[in-house]
DNA sequence: ATTTTTGCGCAAATTTAAGTTGCATCCTTG
DNA sequence: CAAGGATGCAACTTAAATTTGCGCAAAAAT
C-alpha cells in the first residue's frame, strides 16, 4: 500500500473546487506550502494532515493511501494483485493474531503445529471416543 | 478515527520484541529519537513512516490508527462501537479486507469459535481420555 | 548486596526540511 | 493583447525533528 498523499491531495482538493490559494487560507498557510505538498517536495505533519483531511470532508487514510479510485480506472487484475500487496505488508500483524501466522510461517514448535493442525484433534477425539466404545461393548 | 502513532509504536515494537535501541539501529537513527516519538514529543514524517511500518511489519493504517487494541483495555462493546463509528471510507477498506473484521466482529461462525478456543479441546481430549481410562478399569 | 547492564526520558544544541518570499510561466477571458 | 487567476521553482528563513549529553530506574550479573 502506496502512500499517494500528492496526487490524492489534488485531486480531493480540485473535486472540491478549490485553488491552492483558498486551501492555504483555511489552513493559515501560504499556497506555495500547498504547491509543495502536491509536487511532493514536502509533505505536511500528521496534525496539519488531520487538518487538511477535515477541510477536504475525508478520512486521513483517503487522503494518504487514497483508497478512493476514479471509477473505471482500476481493473478487476489491478485490484487482485493489489490485495496480494497488501497482504504481504500485512503479513507481521498477523503475527499478533495467530490465526492467520498458520498460513505463513514454517512450523517451528509444536503450539504452532498445533494451531495449524488443529483439525486433526477431530479426528483424534473421533478416534477416542470410537475406541471407547470398543472397550465398552 | 484519531491518529493514535505514538501508542501504537510503543505497543507494536514490545510485541516485535524491540528496544528503543535496536528499532533506532534499524533505522540509523538515535535511540532517543524513537523515545521522542514514544512519547509524542514529535513525529517522524511519511518516509519514515512507512520504512518504521516495514520495520515492524505492519500497514502504515495500522501504525497510525491502530486498529489493534492492547488486550484488556478495550471491551468488546467499545470495539463495536468503534466500528460502527468509522467512516465511509475505512468501512470499504474493511470490505475488500474481509479477515480483518474478524478482530471486530462477534463470532459468526463455528471455524471462527475454534480459531480463537481451540485450545478447550486440550480440555475435552483429557477428559475423554480420562473417562476412558476410568470405564477400562 | 553491590555492581553492571539495559532501557528509557529530559534538556540543550544542532541540523534537517517545512514553510515563506519573490519571480516566472501558463491558461483563460474580456 | 492585456489582466487576472492558478501554479511551479529558487533562495532564504524558521520551525521542529534529531542528536548529543546526562540522569535515573529496573533488571541482570558478579
Amino acid at each position: 500500500m502506496d502512500i499517494v498523499f500528492a496526487q490524492q491531495l489534488t485531486n480531493l482538493r480540485k473535486q472540491k473546487g478549490l485553488s491552492q490559494q483558498q486551501l492555504a487560507d483555511k489552513l493559515y498557510m501560504t499556497r506555495q506550502a500547498v504547491s509543495k505538498w502536491e509536487t511532493g517536495e514536502s509533505s505536511p505533519d500528521l496534525n496539519r494532515m488531520q487538518e487538511i483531511a477535515d477541510i477536504l470532508d475525508v478520512s486521513v487514510q483517503v487522503l494518504l493511501f487514497g483508497t478512493q479510485v476514479e471509477p473505471g480506472k482500476t481493473s478487476f487484475r489491478d485490484k487482485v494483485s493489489e490485495y496480494m500487496q497488501q497482504d504481504e505488508a500485512d503479513k507481521d500483524w498477523h503475527q499478533n493474531h495467530r490465526w492467520r501466522q498458520w498460513q505463513y510461517s514454517p512450523i517451528t514448535n509444536g503450539w504452532e503445529f498445533l494451531a495449524r493442525y488443529y483439525w486433526l484433534l477431530f479426528a483424534l477425539i473421533g478416534m477416542i471416543g470410537w475406541f471407547t466404545l470398543q472397550y465398552l461393548k
